[in-house]
DNA sequence: TTGCTCCTCACGTCACGTGAGGTGGC
DNA sequence: TTGCTCCTCACGTCACGTGAGGTGGC
């Protein structure tokens, strides 16, 4: 028996217009019966289905596309989507702003800033991929709150996303996948504690070292094991690692970060000072 | 001097063909020059300045428009986004789940229950004008996130929607401005907290009775001075009284609240039991 | 033949961007 | 006259909604 139209809407719950927008951007192609009538099977009525689910959840017809061919595309339009809105709600404190107290030019010159940290937000994203990149932009995001008053911090900017435009950080497959697997569960709550952690390092890495010594010699006694040699983790550590220095990460991201967000730089510095203490506690840790 | 367009456009930022849209859509008005040029005044100018930032903050050009030429406007665009934020947020959630567990009928049945939300909330915001709305729409939007599972509850929603597609509260401007500037504060956070105080009061009014019995006796006091009397507070509760009898808030629209939602129900059942042991201890409350 | 469904155009939406073609000013 | 600015169409965008006009099936 034919499914035509009507009924391939009324079982998916689209409208009629919908449905031939569909076919015609060739995300379901039903059958041609001989009079031109279209003829929908079983799996065409699932994907119509899926497809108005998707719609509701505010995805674009390019976006359902990579989706109904691809798993981990989901994964990808939900990082976007968070940046645009982490971007939605700090326009929306703007707005409530100057609804209070009309200062026009305190909330363009904030926009300004907003613009040009979703700038780099996006690209950072756009390079590293899946809940990594996620990690990476929460990371740096907290450092990009700063206006540019000088010179020297326009040109930052500009050597920042430059590096950004031309990096590639292509992670063979399997890496790939487990990378995605290691970093499944870095959502907002689980980077905020990590960096508070690392926050607390970075302060007093005397006393942290104190307090985790047992822990940190574990994690130098594994990483020396055979097992740890011959693991995913290992070659992740070794990529990202050749990344950092082969592509300027090193020598030119973090440099000009340094230069556009005080900030950053003095988070950078502390790091740094922790680092060294570090190594002179524990000498086998580099 | 004239200011012709690339002038007006170089001191507003805006690009030329922006700025010729907003001449269109009668947003600025410059003057016509003898050749068919526009010239911009200095109002002009700073009036195509604003509209950038609006355009920015995401406002269309309808609310700009209104923004533009009344203060309040801005106000309620915002509770609006405010609304249309909460609904990117939970739909956002839901992509996160659908990620993680492909579970398609679940994020549909998610979707019905968020879309009557909207719905409710939304009129409620329509019926209930500025921060007060907000308060209103936060206060039932807590019950409405449960599945429609009965006849009985798909009745009671047409009824809530019915309700609110006709109810209206005109406030007299005076009250309208006195009842802006009490709610003033009413953000998320003071909200929750009203909310959270509300809700030990209802569990245990006795106790609660116990240990406010100061300030509440302070307040029946104050209500019965004459300065309250003659207070714009005195005339926007009497307002509010004859509103809710008259227009079908309390015989309508409450009585479908509670049938359209459990948690609703359960809420309005304890409070009333707390309002007749608050009418034991204090004789004179009611 | 009558109603109902199906088909394919065509036009509108919103805030512009990207030209094209023609005129004014120096 | 040359180059630059100004003007006004016209068309495209995204995901459909709203018809219009014509055909197929019972």
């Amino acid at each position: 028996m034919e499914v035509l139209i009507h009924t391939a809407c009324r079982s998916s719950g689209l409208t009629r217009k919908a449905a031939e927008y569909y076919v015609e951007q060739q995300l379901v192609r039903p059958a041609l019966l001989e009079n031109g009538y279209r003829d929908f099977s079983e799996g065409d009525v699932e994907r119509l289905k899926k497809i108005g689910t998707l719609r509701k959840l505010g995805l674009s017809v390019q976006e359902i596309r990579a989706v109904l061919d691809g798993e981990g595309a989901l994964l990808e339009v939900s990082r976007r989507r968070e940046l645009a809105m982490e971007g939605e709600r700090s326009r929306q404190e703007l707005i409530r702003r100057l609804a209070a107290d009309q200062d026009w030019a305190w909330v363009d010159a904030q926009l300004e800033t907003l613009e040009r940290k979703q700038t780099i937000l996006e690209r950072l994203q756009a390079v590293f991929p899946g809940y990594y990149g996620q990690y990476i932009s929460l990371h740096f995001g907290r450092y990009l709150n700063e206006p540019i008053v000088s010179e020297e911090q326009r040109e930052a900017f500009a050597a920042v996303t430059g590096f950004l435009d031309s990096a590639s950080f292509d992670l063979p497959q399997e890496l790939r996948e487990y990378l995605d697997e290691m970093t499944r569960q870095f959502d907002g709550a689980f980077v905020a504690d990590v960096q508070a952690n690392l926050e607390e390092a970075v302060k007093d890495p005397a006393a942290y070292w104190q307090e985790h010594q047992q822990t940190f010699e574990q994690y130098l006694l594994l990483k020396q094991s055979e097992a740890y040699q011959r693991s995913p983790a290992c070659r992740l550590t070794a990529y990202i690692r050749r990344f950092n220095s082969a592509s300027g990460y090193n020598d030119v991201f973090i440099p000009a970060m340094k230069r556009l967000s005080n900030s950053y730089r003095a988070y950078h510095d502390a790091l740094e000072r922790a680092d060294r203490v570090l190594r002179e506690q524990c000498p086998n840790y580099g």
